[in-house]
Formats: C-alpha cells, sequence, structure tokens
DNA sequence: TGCCCAGTGGGCAACTTTGCCCTGTGGGCA
DNA sequence: TGCCCACAGGGCAAAGTTGCCCACTGGGCA
C-alpha cells in the first residue's frame, strides 16, 4: 500500500512544505499582513516565480496544511471499513488521524488562532469548512444508502453535529492552553453531540 | 568587489556543496571504495544522473574542496597588491586564506589523510599539485617580471619552495593532532624555507 | 572460458525552476 | 486629482533536474 512516490515527487513535495513553513513562521512572527510573497521565496529559498507555480497566494501557502488535512479527513472517512455505520466511519476517522499524526502541537493551535484573528482567512476557512461538510454529507450518504426517505436530512445533521464537535473541542483546547489532549475532548465532544442520536 | 550571485548560482553552489559533503562523511564512515555513486547521491538527497551534472567521478566529489582551494589560492596571489614581490604576495595569499576561512578544521585534516592513503586519490592530488605550482609560477612571473636573466627559474623555485613549505607544515600539523594551529607552522616553515633568499 | 551482475558514464526527453518581462491594482502623497 | 511605487500574477525562454535508457567495465562464479 505504502509506495516509495520517486524522488521528483518527494522534492515537490519537500518544497510546498518548504513554502507553507516560512509562510506559517513569517504570519506568526510579524502578521500575514506584513509579509509579502518576496519575504516568503526568500525564506524559502526558491524563486518567487516559484512560489507561484505551487501557491496563488500567501494565504493559500498558510492554510495549505488546514485543506491538506481536510482532504485527508474526508479520505479517512472514505475508506473506513464498509460494514460501519455514518457516524462510526466518522469518529473512526477521527481517531484514526491524530493517531497517525500525533497530538496536534502549538503550531497547530497557532495557525488556528492566526486563522480567526485575520478576516480573509477566516472567510476561507469558513469556505473550507463549508465544504469539507458538503464531503462529507456526500462520504456519510454513501455510506448509508439513501433508500429510507430522510435520509439525506440525517446525512446533513450528522456532519454538521460532527463538525460542530470537533470545532467546539478545538476552541474548548485552545481556551485550556493545551492542558489536556485534544483527543480526549473530542471524544467527550463527539459523546455529546451525539446523544440524541440514542 | 562583492556581487551576490543569483539564486540559481547559489543553489548550484549549495548542491555542488551537498554532494562534496555526503562524499566526503561516507568516504570517511567506510573508505571510498566502499561507497557507490548510489549512496551518495541517496545521502545528497538529488538523482545519479545530476550527480554525473555536476562531477564526472566519486574521486571529483572528494577533492572538489582540495581543488577549490587551489584555485582560490591562484586567485589569491593574482589578487596581492601589485608593489607586493612574489614571495610577500605568497605569504600574503597564505595568511589572507587561513583568516578568511579560519583554521582549518578537523574535517580537514581528516580529508588529507584519506586522500593520502588513497592511491588514486593520491595520484590526483599529485597532478593537482603540479598545476597548482606552473600556476603559481606564471603567477610570480606575471608579477616579479621576466626582464633580467634567471627569473623563470628563480620563480620555479619559489613556488616549489613555498608549496613544500605548505606540504610539510601540514603534514606537521597532523602529526602534532592540530595541536598547534596550522597557521603558526606555516609561518615557520615559510620563515625557514626564505632564510636562504636572505 | 563464458555468463552474470553491480556499478558507472552519458544521451535524451520530460519536467521543474529560474530570470526577465509586462500588466494590473491599491494605497500614499504632491 | 494624478503620479508613483511596492506588490502580485502570470507568460515565456533558458537553465537545471529527473527518469529512463543503453553501452561498457571489471570482478565473481558455474
Amino acid at each position: 500500500m505504502e509506495t516509495t512516490p520517486g524522488l521528483r515527487e518527494r522534492k515537490k513535495a519537500e518544497t510546498r512544505q518548504a513554502i507553507h513553513k516560512a509562510t506559517l513562521r513569517l504570519a506568526v512572527e510579524r502578521g500575514l499582513d506584513h509579509v509579502t510573497v518576496e519575504d516568503i521565496v526568500e525564506a524559502a529559498n526558491i524563486s518567487r516565480r516559484t512560489f507561484s507555480n505551487y501557491f496563488g497566494s500567501k494565504e493559500d501557502a498558510l492554510l495549505y496544511g488546514e485543506e491538506q488535512r481536510i482532504r485527508d479527513m474526508v479520505r479517512a472517512v472514505r475508506e473506513r471499513p464498509a460494514e460501519e455505520s455514518g457516524w462510526q466511519a466518522l469518529r473512526g476517522a477521527v481517531r484514526e488521524m491524530l493517531r497517525d499524526v500525533g497530538e496536534p502541537d502549538r503550531e497547530w493551535a497557532v495557525r488556528t488562532t492566526l486563522t480567526r484573528r485575520h478576516p480573509s482567512l477566516l472567510a476561507r476557512q469558513l469556505a473550507n469548512h463549508a465544504a469539507l461538510e458538503r464531503e462529507l454529507v456526500q462520504a456519510i450518504s454513501d455510506r448509508d444508502g439513501q433508500a429510507e426517505p430522510g435520509a439525506d436530512l440525517k446525512a446533513r445533521i450528522m456532519a454538521a453535529a460532527f463538525l460542530v464537535a470537533l470545532r467546539i473541542a478545538t476552541h474548548i483546547w485552545i481556551e485550556e492552553q493545551e492542558a489536556r489532549p485534544l483527543s480526549q475532548i473530542m471524544e467527550q465532544a463527539l459523546d455529546e453531540v451525539a446523544r440524541p442520536f440514542h
């Protein structure tokens, strides 16, 4: 299943990551508005033109991890065992991701906070979340089937509730200064939101 | 005088340096004969083909620093103030180089030792030294003028004596396990070899 | 002796990065 | 208001890197 992607692919991933990291670091240091693409490419040791080959804007570069995670999440849900229900698949996918990438670190919180403060980034993130929500609805529908009436509504509610739980858990985690592991808070939030389903 | 070489040039230099470093490290670890080009390119994170774009062989890659230093030395001699005599220019260039690059480190001694043990590398290094000697003769001639009879012989002797002094100083430095700074030993050796000129 | 095979060297096309250029945009400021 | 100027976006050709290929070499070994 694990296939080595070859040098060319690996280097592209490295470059993308380097640009993202540089953007994040500079944005944390002085705020995204006071960072030019010029600054980023200098920090990432690439040409300005190459930046454009990878990202359309510094916002893109900054949110790369975010959007990457969203794609991963959707993929993880879709790849859960077929016998799991939609809700089980969602919870399984979360658990899986937290296990695979380990506990999100301080940097992760920083990025989230930073994003939240910046209007244009916030807009982007809302759009991303909306997209994720749509994708999850689709994934759930594909899984639970749409035969019975109201299945669509149920999938929508489920996806929304799921994301709300994650969002709230993340907020709490940040507010608590990462005192408890995020995974624990998330499990708790998911339990809570799932209660009506019983 | 100092001109920033641009990203493209800088990256080429970085790659060349990375290949050289990787070669050196691996050669020190297990001997050059037990290092393949494959190993080197893996360590340097480049493709095998790129290796060939930079060096014709692993010996080339290993001796890169050596040959680089030779070019630097010749350049340094040529760029000494015009009013200096040939011998003054040689000494000035050495002092300058030791100052610019700082004291050569342990790695430098390692490379030298390693080179000395390996027949094909040794041959290469002898050829390099011969080339350096020729270049220095030329530089000295250009400086001191060739008007008077015997000027050519004098330049040849001077260059040879100079290199002998450096070579012996380096040997002593290694034998003493780098107890004294190389610069000090070199000054002493140069004083010694210069005595007949008084 | 003949065969195999790891390692090397380099041609070539596909792809990526760079450098240069020109256009467009949104403040500052005379 | 009009002019500048820093910055962003992206077309294009040149330069660099990769991946694939094949030819060659020098041991090992049946």
